[in-house]
DNA sequence: ATGAAAGCGCTAACAA
DNA sequence: TTGTTAGCGCTTTCAT
């Protein structure tokens, strides 16, 4: 039933062709030590006419395939920020990159990553277990990014959540704001004390509050998924308390977007101050025109893959790189009269 | 130098552990035929108890690696519509997607990622050569997003440029427009007869100004490589004309945003028309409210991914599946007079 | 129903 | 410098 597929031409068939043995060939792709020029030449030669490609699995098997693999839990603007910087650090490596989405919580997806067809792992994983990374680091070279926990096992690649919070707090501040909600991610990973970069921002902007005395006036809606609508649903939240804000600080850049959207569908736009988080391109979009921190999304991306070939290299010491943040303001904020 | 990684378990440590042979595990964890409940049983304690996983380079390397692919030559909104719709697609079967971003021309990492660790592959690549693709999909199913070629090979999954862009184009003339101008992708994916989605969405761009009797006010707009910048440039050059346009037909949203961005830059947001195509999410923001064509993007990455799973089961014969789009109209049209 | 054994394509010792 | 050989972990006949 099955339609023929061509028959894959294996080390052998090369070997044959050129008149060497199989470890002949092997050793002129691998470009290792040991082989006369004549001889290189011959075997290319016979790679060129048969089209001769290594079977990834049969290298995997025995050493490396030269995947690496970025496992995201979802793929948004920010993560392309990611994923080109990833890109940049590997190009002209024998490696290859590719993405993972992972469903839902992640462990099955960077398991069944580490089964055999990578050479290492990046993740964004905020939730997962830190001694299960250890084990996985065991078996695969790692570099988590967004982790705040520091590990002699894996590599760490995080923005300065601190830093970038409070960025947005003193503009706020500065702009004369007091109300200032704050709009976020699910209580799954806003969880106080997980560490996660969206607990941490959350901290930060509870612990900005209390520092200037407000307390009081602290407001934290969450959408209840990480959903476009739940985060248009959290906004009508603040929007309908009897006193709304006058400031809203939005967990990132896509989450800004829909409480820009409410606040504009409810006929207040201008008149609410709104942040993001991650400086992604359209923020800076003069029809958005949204305040947000740049906290060096390429950067993290070409960081994470180049600290993982070093790992792949032999380092075994950890390494971790903390991102730096610079406020990008914006109309968003400094357009709007408190 | 390097440090110890933990040694994997192996099917033989299962077998050993349970009492019975390597290929009894085998059937068991494949759910093949042949195995008494308490072999079962006991093989499935011990894999427990070991927390045994199966090699998928080993896999692989004898049958099959229970990974699709899906190719995209850079992450873009509209690509994340087909990704999510591939992954709802695939939920609950045993494979798992993973996504390659394309450097550059397609063949190679097409090509690489055939060579053995993939199951099926969906690729979005408007610029191979079709007698590549059909020796290609000699070697593995492959189903082909965005490519109106008909081949027996190879499945298809495209959108109906045809229709979309005459819904635009209509549209504008009924809001009374005439001096309507294009701009798109460069000339490398926009050559006429190359059956590009964006060479046709130009040829009836044409077609349709030429049968409105305004094939003198054509004004097309390539931008030079495919970045956000180069499509502001390609923008500026029409507003720069001695007679601008009155409607600007994007290639896609992503472009459609840069034009606005520069009209708005130029002051004149809301006096000229915008159109865009794929009718993501942010096309329907309110501060955008961009006209779109929306061509089921998600759809067609679930249809993708139905179609390569059916290649994988043993069809043989293609199937080419079109999606139908629908007018989005919002104010960037709508909003705006002559 | 179960197991023995032969590879899949490649790499890496080790011999020659 | 080159070739021989022994597996890597798994699947798959083919005996039992």
């Amino acid at each position: 039933m099955s339609i023929t597929r061509g028959r894959a031409v294996t080390i052998s068939d090369v070997a044959r062709a050129a008149g060497v043995s199989r470890a002949a060939v092997s050793k002129v792709i691998r470009n290792a030590y040991g082989v006369s020029p004549g001889m290189r030449e011959r075997v290319e030669a016979a790679i060129g006419d048969l089209g001769y490609r290594p079977s990834i699995a049969a290298r995997a098997l025995r050493g490396s395939s030269y995947r690496l693999v970025l496992e995201i839990p979802y793929v948004s603007v920010f993560m392309t920020q990611i994923v080109e910087g990833a890109r940049r650090a590997i190009a002209g490596t024998p490696y290859q990159l590719v993405l993972a989405p992972a469903e839902g919580i992640e462990y099955g997806t960077i398991d069944s990553l580490a089964d055999g067809i990578v050479d290492g792992i990046i993740a964004v994983a905020p939730l997962v277990d830190p001694a299960w990374l250890e084990e996985l680091a065991g078996r695969v070279p790692v570099v988590m990014l967004g982790r705040h926990d520091r590990t002699e096992r894996y590599d760490t690649v995080v923005g300065d959540d601190h830093h970038g919070t409070r960025l947005l707090m003193e503009h706020l501040f500065t702009l004369g704001h007091r109300r200032i909600a704050h709009v976020t991610e699910p209580e799954t990973v806003t969880r106080p004390g997980s560490g996660t970069p969206h607990a941490n921002r959350l901290e930060i902007y509870r612990a900005c509050m209390a520092e200037a005395g407000l307390t009081d006036l602290v407001q934290v809606a969450r959408r209840r998924e990480t959903s476009r609508d739940e985060a248009r649903e959290a906004t009508d939240r603040l929007l309908a308390l009897p006193e709304p804000p006058t400031a809203i600080v939005a967990g990132h850049d896509d989450i800004a977007l829909e409480v820009l959207a409410r606040i504009t569908g409810a006929g207040r736009h201008g008149r609410i101050a709104v942040t993001g988080y991650d400086n992604t391109h359209v923020a800076a979009h003069p029809l958005i025109d949204l305040t947000s921190v740049d906290q060096q999304g390429v950067e993290m991306g070409a960081q994470a893959a180049t600290m993982l070939l070093e790992r792949i290299a032999g380092r075994a010491e950890a390494r971790h790189w903390m991102a730096t943040t610079t406020l990008h303001a914006r109309g968003s904020t400094t357009g709007v009269t408190v």
